[in-house]
DNA sequence: ACATTTCTTGGTAGCGCTACCGTACCTTTG
DNA sequence: CAAAGGTACGGTAGCGCTACCAAGAAATGT
């Protein structure tokens, strides 16, 4: 007796469960998976037999006779930068506590990449899928159109979302961060980026678009616009095409030497905004009074610069929890929810545009 | 006919590709696992048939079959900082290619929550685990040493590994970035941190020890060790009890206040070593003169801060990398790795500690 | 009173794959 | 040339779970 096969692990299984409760299999399942259909008294009989075998089930078997996973999958086009670090944390954080799992793909910012990962991901029947950014290829999103799961784009917006976006404008942000630079008292207000995405675009269209409005576009005042797929920073512990904050000192000498009326920039993000500030300091420029500098997403470490610097806050972290937490509701059955979530932007005056002296030294 | 159950999703099956191929189920099997032991003929037809039918092997039914999957489970103390973020990304970049899945778990630092986490993924009968430290609870130790699996443990190192362990010594560290000091010519080196785990425990010993030798400690200049569970800091945008740049500007006034004559401090993170360079900043303190500021991590801010920052580069990336490349090469049945891999790590001496004016003003 | 619906429970038959064992054929050896 | 071993392939029987169908009990309607 008991000349177990090697075939299993032996671990209890449902029919031990079933067996020790004195009930069916698919009763015990049943009550684990949804707990009203059985009555109070097996539910205890049930639970207790659970508890005392200690079982888990499977997950595998569960997913082969159900064709269906707690998998959700979750595509970054990067995680060498920390905003989606940040929509991971969030990810995560909404998961906690369900029976969810994450699978999370990157796809390097790259089309093609990012339409083999759909594909992939959705052969093994996620219950959901999250997306960063609205503007995936038309076979991706085809794929993702019939995928018969929640897909939920995030970290921007749309009016034509797949099936539901939530996250904000980086249109809208850059309008906001342009005219706050104007109502600074700003008038040569130049972009400084590295490699530019999407949403990049969307944010210097934005500024370029107001600063027209405004009278006061200049064209010397933007570095070349770089695009296409970036170099891979795949493999290496360091990162390439992305903003780096010495190359943000390089580019903030360029622009100078371009135009040297220039009197403040909007950095594609913070970190080049760092080293502009530090080029500043360099250079003897006096931010925020001969010079304002702002940047992009806000993180700890612009709030405590010296002078503090501007920034605009992008809901990353809610992005991720805030989809999360949608895909919860869809997968309980609620379909009530919103199809486009405007989480919003918030530009953070500091120091290093206050050059109109508004703020207070506690505030600096 | 082709009444097709709502049991399946029309994908085609192993069945399919044998019938396709006119050899039995098996043999398919077979050819894709390991195609040595199917002659050269039949796997022919047989990739043929895949290629043709756009068959992908159903995972579930895989693990389920052969109570084995090719999950790693990943576990990390923390999403929130940026180091363990620079670890995954080494994990996705050495999984990258292969057939492993990733899976995080977040042990919010609670040793608790590591040894729920640990049993529930061993359940899962996973490839192989990698795990952040080498401070496991004896019970989380049992299960990892009776997992059946390579275990990894990784940003640490230990003569008594559970398995094999891939890292650096942060007591090294610790007395290495001292000698720095010592050496640059300051006299009274503090020591700055927030929330302490035992890896910022290590370093710090090291310092201790090395300013003992020298006979140059003294408590004063040691901020309050504040250990134990952090305050978590999930389900929120922001962090708690980790480092925050602006806590450090705080609590380098208090040293400060304590023993005015500290003339420099070794920070436990490159982010706290930011804010007391703008704390500095702030004071009109000057940086390396009148302070040397060390970190620890050497984040890229670091090169491009003005002073440049002197920290000491900790192998994250390739802490994740070589841990699934050694992963890897485990499950390829290749057991000749090393045990005990030190990656070692390397002072980064920059203007932030250059008292003595070595360096060119190109490396400032 | 009986028919009808609702609720609770169980049996059976897979989900797609692989472990195990078996068979046919080929090679080697004394 | 028989015996022994090796190689290439296939059949069978599960892995642990749930979809589907069925049936009995209880509640409700007429």
């Amino acid at each position: 007796m008991n000349l177990r096969s090697r075939r299993t692990d032996g671990r209890p299984t449902i029919a031990d469960v079933a067996r020790r409760a004195g009930v069916g299999a698919i009763t015990v399942s049943r009550a684990l998976r949804d707990p009203s259909q059985v009555s109070e008294a097996l539910r205890r009989t049930i639970d207790d037999a659970v508890r005392e075998l200690n079982y888990v089930p499977n997950l595998n078997a569960r997913a082969l006779a159900s064709i269906r996973t707690d998998i959700v999958g979750v595509l970054v086009p990067s995680l060498t930068q920390n905003i989606f670090s940040d929509v991971l944390r969030g990810v995560y954080d909404g998961a906690d506590g369900s029976s969810l799992q994450i699978q999370v793909g990157n796809t390097h910012y790259s089309e093609d990449e990012e339409e083999r990962l759909i594909g992939q991901m959705l052969r093994q029947k996620p219950a959901g899928m999250i997306i960063s950014g609205t503007d995936q290829n038309p076979r991706s999103r085809a794929m993702l159109e019939s995928a018969g799961c929640p897909v939920i784009q995030i970290m921007d917006i749309t009016d034509d979302p797949i099936d539901t976006v939530i996250g904000f404008s980086h249109y809208e942000a850059g309008r906001a961060i342009a005219r706050h630079l104007i109502d600074a008292g700003y008038r040569h207000i130049g972009f400084l980026s590295g490699w530019m995405n999407s949403r990049s675009l969307g944010r210097l269209a934005g500024l370029t678009d107001t600063l027209k409005e405004a009278g006061m576009y200049n064209p010397k005042l933007i570095t070349p616009i770089v695009t296409g797929e970036p170099v891979h920073e795949r493999k290496s512990p360091g990162k390439t095409s992305f903003a780096t904050p010495v190359g943000a000192r390089k580019l903030l000498s360029n622009l100078l030497e371009a135009e040297p009326r220039m009197d403040a920039v909007f950095c594609n993000n913070d970190v080049m905004a760092l080293g502009v500030l530090f080029e500043c300091l360099k250079r003897g420029i006096r931010v925020p009074e001969d010079f304002g500098i702002a940047g992009f997403n806000d993180f700890d470490i612009m709030a405590a610069a010296h002078p503090s610097l501007s920034s605009v806050y992008s809901p990353r972290w809610e992005s991720g929890y805030e989809a999360v937490l949608a895909m919860r509701r869809r997968l309980d059955g609620d379909e009530s929810g919103p199809r486009i979530v405007d989480l919003g932007y918030r530009v953070m005056a500091r120091g290093s545009t206050d050059r109109a002296g508004r703020l207070t030294s506690a505030e600096l």
